[in-house]
DNA sequence: AGCCTGGCTGACCGAGCGGTCAGAATTTTG
DNA sequence: CAAAATTCTGACCGCTCGGTCAGCCAGGCT
């Protein structure tokens, strides 16, 4: 039985060729798509054969369940070393928009390839494995809001659900068009996801129709030097 | 010269051959994508021979333009269509956004095609097509929210560009995961796209922290009768 | 030494791909 | 009616695809 026929471990997967073979696949999967990526280009890429990528993963599109599920594991283990339980409402939901952005731009290939594997319908392929990885952030982020419901800071008469699509949707939505955003004009808020994030969750929270809170300061528009910390200092302002 | 040079108009197209083809590559690509999709299927379904096809669009990256050409010219004549200016800044919120997600539920098959395109990075195929398309809606967006701001209905220090996409992609995200949103706990309006529509206005122009206004109406969750109309009749309460 | 085992490879396979072409079938034109 | 033009097809081409297979080669064991 030369194949292996136990699934990867995850970890240790930089150095050895079953790694690289995963790596080389997650780039170009990520990139191009499934359909659009030969075993061949995996192999070349990863510096081996192709039958060698046949040696370690049966088929091609076992590889491909591979790397998504290293993508899950990855976003789990990131997500959950923050769990934040302290602060309060407004920062927890500042906190977990920045990470959830952040997470999308720096794992970029990996958020296409699941984004990719969202529009392909019917029970094909691994889309429940994508559904786990979304069911997991979505009702992590459901419990805040629960949170914030009971402890008062957020009106009772919303569905959490609604309000979490929207943020997530707003992140996810700036991924996917940011490098269309950045050709329209009227469009400056590309660079810097954080000041996105900002913005969103000003939004979220007072609302876009003007307030005397918000009348009096118009230029907040001078990008200063707000930055390095994720959702540390910018809630200076409107606590409780 | 046998071959049709001219690009075929995107009307007049479920009768003669060559909009079955044109149909059929329609349904067949935002199904499952360009390179999933071989001739011979399209060919199949349109029930005309392989031969056939090559014969109305040389190539098959021709018939792939020519179904995001006939996606754009349908999305533009419909919104066009609707162009309203009428109406207080709430109500034309209300009826963008409500369109706008019609749009993408009624056309499910285009409004993936056209996502998909948006997450194949580079300069390949045609992106530029798709940026012209969402250049458009986002454009005419970003007017009626300037407009807001001079009026005075809009605060004056937001980005009407943030709100454009934060209300875009609410809308795009909640068509793109509404098979996984169906699946979870917590998600009861996945099924009615205006109650979604609805609660993303209201959440909008008063935020989510709760207010005076909305601590006593506590029982919205019962579903109704308030069907039929897009957003005429639902902006009674709140205006001004 | 011999041998075995497992990672690895080059050569190969059948299938299906996008695309071509000569010519049949049909319609238009004279 | 016949000729010309157009629409359409079956057979085919070169190519690449995912996947297989016999065997090479280095290292560990006895």
């Amino acid at each position: 039985m030369p194949r292996s026929a136990t699934i990867r471990t995850p970890a240790s997967c930089t150095c050895d060729t079953g790694g690289r073979i995963l790596l080389a696949a997650e780039q170009l999967f990520s990139e191009q798509g499934f359909d659009a990526v030969s075993v061949n280009a995996i192999a070349m890429r990863a510096g081996v054969s192709k039958a060698n990528v046949f040696h370690h993963f049966n088929t091609k599109i076992a590889l491909y369940l591979a790397v998504l599920l290293r993508a899950r594991h990855d976003a789990d283990a990131h997500l959950r070393s923050l769990e934040c339980g302290e602060g309060t409402f407004a920062t927890r939901l500042a906190d977990f928009a920045g990470n959830h952005l952040a997470r999308l731009l720096e794992q970029e290939q990996l958020s296409r390839l699941i984004l990719r594997e969202l529009l392909t319908i019917g029970p094909c392929r691994a889309q429940q494995l994508a559904e786990h990885v979304f069911e997991e952030n979505f009702r992590r982020f459901v419990l805040i809001l629960r949170a914030g419901q009971e402890s008062g800071e957020l009106r009772r008469d919303l569905d959490p659900a609604v309000v979490a699509t929207i943020l997530l949707g707003a992140n996810v939505f700036f991924f996917e068009a940011k490098t269309l955003l950045r050709h329209f004009r009227d469009v400056g808020f590309v660079e810097t996801a954080e000041r996105f994030t900002d913005m969103l969750i000003d939004i979220l929270l007072h609302g876009i129709r003007p307030t005397p809170r918000h009348s009096h300061r118009q230029p907040p528009r001078g990008s200063g030097t707000t930055r390095n910390t994720t959702a540390a200092s910018r809630r200076d302002r409107e606590r409780k």
